[in-house]
RNA sequence: GGGCGGGUAGCUCAGCGGCAGAGCGUCUGCUUUACACGCAGAUGGUCGCAGGUUCGAUCCCUGUCCCGCCCACCA
């Protein structure tokens, strides 16, 4: 392990980060370990490695880190917490990737045939393995990643092949022949959740007219001409009286021998589109299928596998689908067919892997039966035995799983499982584990392979070696939670819960937590086209522009993409895995898009170097100080600072609980700079620090002060360590601490709301409350009159209250050192005389109204001074205003809850109160 | 066509019946023995628009206009 930094040097994340990662590993952090019999399991699903870009980036990040954070936080809370590194499944983006690779070479995995294209594909998954794996230490993350298998693991292809042959036995997996979206650029068949469909795409409606047997035509009109070569009927409305005389009759082909009937159908025409007469092509369209088998119509397939025209186009043979296209419309324009065109806008459905357009084709496939299974998931989910959150993507869940389809999960590719189906002679098939031996050299095992996400929704129970019954299998399904972004709710998340409970009998996991994209500054997603990606690493190390775009025109779409780092000069400096980390964390989940702002990454690390700065501080007012398990009785700083680290903690367990683990990183946040570091360790500041004599100023408050000094920010490091493990862990190892804790603060435990609880009181912070405004009372007067830094000005304090007084009074060196009043501060009661040049500020307390009076002869101009009190006249007067026409108005007094009332005439007396203090303070003002 | 979000400070976003918030930015003053990656203070909002419910609406309801996403359809 590498040197811990000095405390002294300024905060270096490279140099803090570098050293914790192994010292985690060593210590078996990352490991789930046997635990008291009490504890909870808890299991966070993994995400599998990056199959969707293929490539690292921030949504990547983003998983790895919310996934992390959880874990790190239930580890702390119950030792028993795992987060295991899986194995591979056959990432589909592999595959892509290198297509894409082979493409610049100008060729098709067809060229370099199977074996070639799935060793390229190995050799990819191990370089980009390598760079995940650096990506996954770096951002601190636990699983062990060494031992995840960039392979296609003998574990994970026994379990899907024991799912596929479980679900055949059981009739749910079956083989069909029947309309699926067939992309011809990938030569595969696709899910319906594969094809994007493209909107507002500039089309055209091309009329032409087929000629009726016995005389006459009928004009029908399409955005695809040429599959007229596979029409086999025309379909009229029942009702349309355009076409009474034709019912019944038959159409001639013009290019192909044959006719086919008109046909009336009230489900596929809508008389008011078009012409009101429609082409019917079963073999590839999926509202014409359906017509077909409603008629009995033919289903004449015109395509061949790679997009072109197979024989049944007749003279069109061979010709590409977009030849075609052209080359129909010129022959029924030469026969006199052609009716004319029109602009028509459509939706285009395209592969979401290669883009190309997705044509409907009659294809024997294998099917999954989902019907039965999705509705055991939608009710898993209806019970509440499974939650997602944030909850509304439940009605999304929902409208998916109750319009469900039957999934085709065979894939034509060459890298992934293969179909466990040998087939034979005569067609004859059989479905095994392994090949039968008793099956002849004549048979051969299906060429397909599965769709990746068939693997992938074995996942929660296929990486705890399913189906073996593994003893992690029994300890850890279900899991507790599932964590991933949105846009794969469909594709994975809902299959998970499908084959788990169909599979295990129970659900794969008892939470699902959904977040957002991460896209860039201005909203746009992030993409290698618009050239606005950034590698997270880039942020964590530091990277020049010039490093991370490779040219000039790249740069200036860089910088349009992100505004605020724009200004940042040269490039990213590196803000660390902490701060990268913290912000992503601090995104709510409600939040659908993640607009990747580097200027907020560098305000969180200002927040590291705040924590950095601030330890480093309590060490020295520490001193030599030991660790006390007992802390002894505390004053009145104390409980407050105990009191708002006892919030900060139940707001941090409350949003971690419920996934709004931004509401916890701002919880921590807040609590340690506003209340820790603005207030707490400046009042701690006279106590602890001795004078130039030697001696301390309160002697007696030395021990108490600084047993809770140290036990919020021990306890603060943990609180804040799964949003930052590095940062604390390093400053963990250096602050005094109990003799219970282990080794690593990620080993817990995580401060409770119940364990700090009795530290609470509204009380305690309600006077604190008090204290900070008068001082803040002070500053802004002698903010605004520029008074200089080091002038003492005397300073009164004004009250009734007699307890006020006399807690004011209690806490005067605090107020003299906080705003650096000349001697102590003058306490007296209200409406004495005031000298001339003294200013007055009103404060409004739950307690009651207090005047805070600064001395100013000399000091200040008399105008700034009217200007400050008429501006607080004019709020006070606003106020006033407001809470008048409450009052005043019919049925508030009567109608509202008393307490709201009372609370409503309290302030209105204080305002009035402080109304007429602010007049006097205005003549007052006249004689500066 | 159906569904789901969103529109709040210059920017990014919280809040969702009872005095409108944070971070970043801007302005002013300060190199104060933890921190200028800082401190103190200030400025800044018709809470998209129009109705309704309510004693009271940024918040609930209805309508409406923009923006985004998802699903379905598209001869």
């Amino acid at each position: 392990m590498t040197q811990s930094p000095a405390l002294d040097q300024p905060y270096d994340p490279a140099l803090v980060e570098s050293r914790w990662y192994g010292f985690w590993e060593s210590h078996g952090v990352f490991a789930a370990t046997d635990s008291p019999a009490d504890a909870r399991p808890v299991y966070v699903v993994p995400m599998p490695p990056p199959n969707v870009t293929g490539s690292l980036h921030m949504g990547h990040a983003l998983m790895t880190t919310l996934e992390d954070v959880l874990v790190r936080w239930h580890r702390m809370r119950t030792f028993n917490t795992l987060w295991q590194p899986g194995t591979d499944h056959a990432g589909i983006a592999t595959q892509t990737v290198v297509e894409r690779m082979l493409a610049r070479e100008g060729k098709t995995r067809h060229d370099v045939g199977r074996e070639a294209f799935v060793e390229r594909v190995w050799q990819w998954r191990r370089d980009t393995g390598d760079r995940i794996h650096l990506q996954q230490r770096v951002l601190g993350a636990s699983p062990d990643w060494s031992r995840t298998k960039f392979t296609m693991d003998a574990d994970m292809s026994r379990a899907v092949t024991e799912a596929f042959v479980r679900l055949h036995e059981q009739g749910l997996m079956y083989r069909a022949t029947r309309l699926i979206n067939w992309c011809p650029e990938c030569r595969t068949a696709l899910s319906d959740l594969e094809v994007d469909n493209e909107e507002g795409a500039n089309g055209e409606l091309f009329e032409f007219a087929y000629e009726v047997e016995g005389g006459g035509e009928i004009v029908v009109a399409t955005t695809r001409p040429e599959t007229m070569l596979g029409d086999t009927a025309v379909a009229v409305h029942p009702d349309d009286p355009r076409y009474t005389s034709f019912h019944g009759k038959r159409v001639k082909h013009p290019f192909v021998d044959r006719t086919f009937p008109i046909v009336t159908d009230a489900i596929l025409v809508d008389p008011k589109f078009g012409t009101g007469a429609v082409k019917v092509t079963p073999a590839h369209d999926f509202n014409d299928f359906a017509t077909g088998k409603r008629h009995g119509l033919e289903e004449i397939n015109i395509l061949n596998l790679d997009g072109t025209m197979n024989a049944n186009a007749g003279p069109f043979a061979g010709l590409d689908r977009k030849e075609a296209r052209r080359a129909v419309k010129k022959a029924l324009a030469e026969k006199g067919f052609a009716r004319g065109t029109k602009p028509h806008v459509l939706t285009l459905p395209r592969c979401q892997r290669s883009g190309g357009v997705v044509e409907p084709m009659i294809s024997t496939q294998w099917f999954v039966k989902m019907a039965a299974m999705a509705e055991k998931a939608l009710d898993a989910v209806r019970t509440g035995k499974t939650v997602i959150l944030p909850a509304e993507w439940t009605k999304t869940y929902d409208h998916f799983l109750g319009n469900i389809q039957d999934w085709c999960v065979s894939r034509q590719l060459w890298w992934g499982h293969q179909i466990p189906a040998w087939h034979g002679p005569d067609g004859k098939i059989v479905v095994a584990r392994e090949r039968p031996k008793e099956l002849g050299p004549e048979w051969t095992q299906d060429p397909d392979v599965l769709d990746t996400w068939f693997s992938s929704a074995l996942w929660p129970f296929s990486t705890l070696g399913w189906p073996e019954e593994t003893p992690a299998l029994k300890k850890f399904y279900p899991a507790s939670d599932l964590e991933t972004g949105y846009d794969i709710l469909f594709f994975w998340v809902a299959r998970m819960m499908m084959f788990g409970l169909h599979f295990m009998g129970d659900v794969p996991f008892r939470r699902v937590l959904l977040h957002g994209l991460v896209v860039d500054e201005t909203g746009e997603k992030m993409s290698k086209v618009k050239g606005n990606v950034i590698d997270p690493l880039d942020l964590v190390h530091g990277a020049t522009f010039e490093k991370m775009v490779p040219d000039a025109d790249a740069l200036t779409k860089f910088k349009k993409a992100y505004p605020s780092a724009a200004a940042m000069g040269a490039g990213f400096p590196a803000f660390g895995a902490d701060a990268v980390r913290f912000t992503l964390a601090t995104y709510p989940p409600s939040n659908k898009r993640i607009a990747l702002a580097p200027k907020r990454i560098e305000g969180n690390r200002h927040f590291l170097n705040k924590i950095w700065n601030a330890t480093r501080l309590a060490l020295d007012l520490l001193g030599d100080w030991k660790w006390m398990d007992e802390p002894p009785p505390k004053g009145f700083y104390n409980q407050w600072i105990r009191s708002r680290f006892a919030n900060a903690c139940a707001t941090a367990h409350d949003g971690l609980d419920a996934f709004r683990i931004d509401e916890a990183a701002h919880a921590a946040y807040r609590f340690f700079w506003n209340d820790l570091c603005d207030w707490y360790l400046e009042l701690a500041k006279p106590i602890l620090r001795k004078q130039t004599d030697g001696t301390f100023l309160r002697p007696d408050q030395v021990p108490e002060t600084r047993a809770t000094l140290a036990y919020v920010l021990e306890g603060s490091l943990r609180l804040m360590h799964p949003l930052m493990p590095f940062i604390t862990e390093e400053l963990w190892q250096r602050v005094p601490r109990p003799q219970s804790r282990k080794a690593s603060i990620a080993l817990g435990p995580y401060p409770t709301p119940d364990a700090e609880k009795e530290a609470i009181s509204a009380e305690v912070e309600a006077w604190m409350g008090t204290l900070q405004q008068v001082i803040s009372a002070v500053r802004t007067v002698r903010s605004e009159h520029d008074v200089d830094k080091k002038a003492d000005v005397p300073v009164a304090i004004r009250a009734d209250v007699p307890e006020m007084v006399a807690f004011l009074r209690g806490h005067v060196e605090a107020i003299r050192g906080l705003v650096r009043s000349k001697g102590d501060p003058v306490f007296e009661g209200r409406g004495g005389a005031r000298e001339a040049g003294t200013t007055v500020s009103i404060v409004t307390t739950p307690q009651g109204p207090v005047e805070v009076l600064v001395g100013l002869k000399g000091l200040v101009a008399k105008d700034d001074e009217l200007a400050r009190i008429d501006r607080e006249m004019k709020k006070a007067e606003k106020d006033v205003a407001a809470l008048e026409k409450r009052l005043g108005s019919p049925g508030f007094v009567d109608r509202a809850p008393p307490e709201v009332v009372e609370e409503a005439r309290k302030q209105h007396a204080s305002l009035l109160e402080a109304r007429a203090r602010l007049g006097e303070a205005r003549k007052l003002a006249e004689e500066l």
